[in-house]
DNA sequence: ACGTTGTTGCGAATCGTTCCCAATACCCCT
DNA sequence: AGGGGTATTGGGAACGATTCGCAACAACGT
């Protein structure tokens, strides 16, 4: 039904080269696999299981949240997704070439997609003082964003 | 003085003065509640609720799970204890006194304490470019620490 | 001592996620 | 173009961490 009118032509990588990797690596292209797919790689990053798995019953209502974990699961085993934990609450999950650092605001919630060159100098400083490699990527830096920070300080001064 | 000395002025630095400081804010001094800072002011960081319930229970075997739970967060309104998560599984619960980072490894799941020091690079560029400004003490880093480094490479060179 | 009210023990409820199972559907082979 | 092996599914129960509701209890000011 014109599932693939609406992917983007020229797309470094879609839905249908995920399924023909899926398959090479021995698993099958099933319907929920592809729903949840096209969801990934539609717009709107940070999405937890239970969002997605709205999505997806909204074209195929039986698809159970169980499933949705499993493909997740899946195809963050075959380096197609990535899950970080933004904070408290349910994890979220992107597209893995999409890749980028979080910042959580602890006031509000809301979350900034952060450049991982932002990192650099706590990743040379963890390096060189303790040998540690840090990965930014998996969990959120909590703290203030700037809405936030100039609400406060106004409600703080009184 | 001497056990002390490395906490934070002005923070109570022992089990009667938070007791007091409990009191003065309305509260009561209880047993569980006793025993259970005189564990968080014993050695040994980033407990888990469930390490601390068993430690009290030695003591005191009839303080419930949930009774920890809710000093633990009493302790935490009053300043007294935070809470840290070092990856996937519980918090872990240590004296807010003894203020640092954490840095965790997603292989051998050890965690170093970072001084915070080591997240000025990071805090100067997320407060420059986006306005953000980190509190780096909730959420631990991910990451991978010297030895299992080491171990992985080895490994990895077949 | 006494009464007020903060606290406790206990179990049930919650949330996010994983596990188990028998039934189903994909896809390779012929 | 059909059958069979097996990956995958829906469903629900189990799980770990934490919170909640409630009646009984115990601290502390008076």
């Amino acid at each position: 039904m014109g599932v693939e009118s609406h992917l983007v032509a020229g797309a470094p990588s879609g839905v249908e080269e995920v399924l023909a990797r899926v398959r090479k690596a021995g698993g099958r292209a099933t319907t929920s696999r592809r729903i949840l797919l096209e969801r990934l790689f539609a717009e709107g990053s940070h999405k937890t299981a239970e969002e997605l798995a709205h999505e997806v019953q909204r074209v195929a209502p039986d698809v159970h949240l169980s499933t949705i974990y499993r493909n997740l699961e899946e195809l963050e085993r075959l380096g197609v997704v990535t899950h970080a934990h933004l904070g408290h609450g349910p994890a979220t999950y992107h597209l893995a070439a999409e890749t980028h650092g979080h910042l959580s605001c602890e006031s509000c919630g809301a979350t900034l997609e952060a450049p991982l060159g932002l990192f650099d100098g706590l990743a040379e400083a963890a390096r060189t003082t303790l040998g540690f490699e840090i990965d930014p990527r998996h969990f959120a830096v909590l703290g203030h964003c700037a809405a936030c920070r100039a609400r406060e300080a106004v409600a703080g001064e009184v």
